[in-house]
DNA sequence: ATTATATAGTTCGATATCGAACTTAACAGG
DNA sequence: CCTGTTAAGTTCGATATCGAACTATATAAT
């Protein structure tokens, strides 16, 4: 392995350091059984829109399909979403979100405020600027590069 | 939620995307029932120094001491750690590599540079450069204001 | 039309992870 | 000492996650 490609390493390490303090903190927020996956979906269907199918949030998360399934199960029964069949085509099913979904998303994510502002204390918002555009690249060439 | 905060708040999610693409590919090259932990804890290891103990460990990647438990027993069973008795301590132990676990980190390491290599076609090493300073120091930043 | 193949989702058994309670040992105050 | 408290690690039961096999439906080939 070359000295560049340790770098590279490096990063990922970084990223996933990060992405697990930042994911515990999350979790500490958010009420009962509710994990990060479950924000994430309902966050995703925000963002990107009603109507996903579980198998395209599966490979949108890259999880398998039956993890999907219980994640939505999860939701379902606590009425953040509702899961409707598709008319045209009857081994599919379509998630939507309700409006209790949309609020709850809306509180968990106010709920973080606190933690974010102690840390823009210490990181500005410039620096977080500086780095967005890099990493959306790198998100970005990793999920087209993905098999499957 | 201020907009300031929300630009804060994707960049978290930039950064968990990465970690799930990311943890995947690394997964998909390790052997039989070895996953992340496993490979995270030897690659701590090998970076901070031999002799941390679990409960060190477990503070250090922010999971229960017990799942720190079962993650090490796998590292022991197939011979990569060794964990031994802390002479002054007797409830504590102290986890150390052995030459099968130096070597396995280094292997999983390589067979990651044809994924590496794929990708920094795409994302040039300046790139990386440029982000891991601001990276580090948000680690950082997490890392200091954690509770516990 | 019939058969083969692919796709969407679920079920099942095994493993991982977690919170809570427990065990053992160190430490602190009287 | 003795007692209460803290700390390190494990055990236990519950839940999450996974790979593999299965069901049902859609699509393709001839």
């Amino acid at each position: 392995m070359t000295q560049a490609s340790r770098r590279y390493f490096e990063l990922f390490n970084e990223i996933g350091i990060i992405a697990q303090l930042t994911r515990t903190i999350m979790e500490q927020r958010l009420p009962d059984g509710l994990s990060q996956p479950h924000f994430t979906v309902l966050n995703h269907l925000v963002r990107l829109g009603d109507g996903a199918t579980p198998g395209g949030l599966a490979n949108a998360f890259q999880v398998p399909r039956n993890s999907m399934t219980n994640t939505l199960a999860g939701l379902e029964k606590r009425g953040l979403v509702e899961i409707r069949p598709n008319p045209d085509d009857a081994r599919s099913r379509h998630v939507f979100l309700t409006e209790a979904g949309r609020k709850f998303r809306e509180q968990a994510i106010d709920s973080l405020s606190e933690d974010i502002n102690r840390f823009a204390e210490k990181v500005p918002l410039q620096d977080i600027e500086a780095v967005i555009p890099a990493l959306a690249r790198m998100r970005k060439v990793l999920d087209e590069n993905r098999r499957q």
